[in-house]
DNA sequence: TAGGCCATCTGGTCCT
DNA sequence: AGGACCAGATGGCCTA
């Protein structure tokens, strides 16, 4: 049920089980029978070690049918928590850019929450950059020719009559208009670097202030399943080891890094 | 086989 | 009092 239900992933210590809150369910009662059984045993010990001293009279006075329900009860609660919770953690990886699909493991949790952050903070780099670039664009059209030569596919193919597109702005067509070519992470030399593709803007990545960071290779999860990642064309990674670097100030970077 | 990831149970704590 | 939240314990499944 839950996050792995549906998913590629063959495990199946979580059954696909609607459980309601009775007490009787095939789940609670059929399934985790004799786990059940070994625990009940356990906390009925401590219990009723509770009932000798007396502080939980209340609870002492269940019978130990009430006392079951009541754990049962508690159990399915704290259950349908958790699946919430995988669900909104399956509804995170939706959004993200990665690879989805049946022959690609799923992100662990650890590694969604990571990566959502660095890809948080991605497009909030990204954000500001375009912000400064609208700015340069409506604010100061000399100033922008003057330095169009620093980004080669705005002084080369730029018509007069439109508005040079911004590389973020080409990455985002290229993300959008084409479909992503999931590519080998990490596995090949950079693609940007070496041989970048049609649709992306040279360097994009120095562009944005993406960096690789040879540092968090062996530490960061994310790298654990790093056959999974997915490269768009034009748009960087946001796995953790492709983290943003912002140009500027390397708080970000740090921020990226450190959990 | 060890390690990673996960689901579940459980008791404690806090909040309404 | 009941429910939500949390963390520890436990055991299953999967992969390298």
């Amino acid at each position: 049920m839950d996050s792995d239900a549906g998913s590629s992933c063959s495990r199946s210590s979580s059954p696909d089980i609607v459980v309601d809150d009775s007490a009787g369910s095939f789940f609670s009662n059929k399934m985790f029978h004799p786990y059940l059984q070994d625990h009940r045993e356990a906390s009925k010990g401590r219990m009723e070690q509770l009932d000798a001293g007396g502080k939980m009279k209340g609870r002492s006075e269940l019978s130990k049918e009430e006392m079951q329900d009541l754990r049962l009860k508690v159990n399915s609660r704290e259950r349908k928590r958790m699946h919430d919770l995988n669900q909104a953690m399956d509804g995170l990886r939706e959004v993200m850019p990665y690879a989805q699909g049946p022959s690609v493991r799923k992100l662990s949790k650890i590694s969604t929450l990571l990566l959502a952050r660095n890809y948080i903070l991605m497009l909030s780099s990204s954000l500001e950059e375009m912000k400064k670039l609208v700015g340069d664009v409506y604010g100061g059209n000399a100033a922008v020719q003057a330095r169009a030569p620093a980004h080669p596919t705005m002084a080369s193919t730029a018509p007069a009559t439109h508005l040079p597109l911004h590389p973020l702005a080409q990455s985002l067509h290229s993300l959008v208009g084409s479909t992503p070519s999931p590519l080998q992470h990490h596995s090949s030399p950079a693609p940007t670097a070496a041989a970048p593709a049609p649709h992306s803007p040279p360097h994009s990545n120095s562009f944005l202030g993406f960096h690789p960071s040879v540092q968090g290779l062996l530490k960061d999860p994310l790298h654990v399943n790093h056959h999974s990642f997915r490269h768009f064309p034009g748009m960087p990674c946001p796995c953790s080891l492709c983290q943003p670097l912002p140009t500027t100030t390397s708080t970000l970077h740090n921020l990226a890094l450190n959990k």
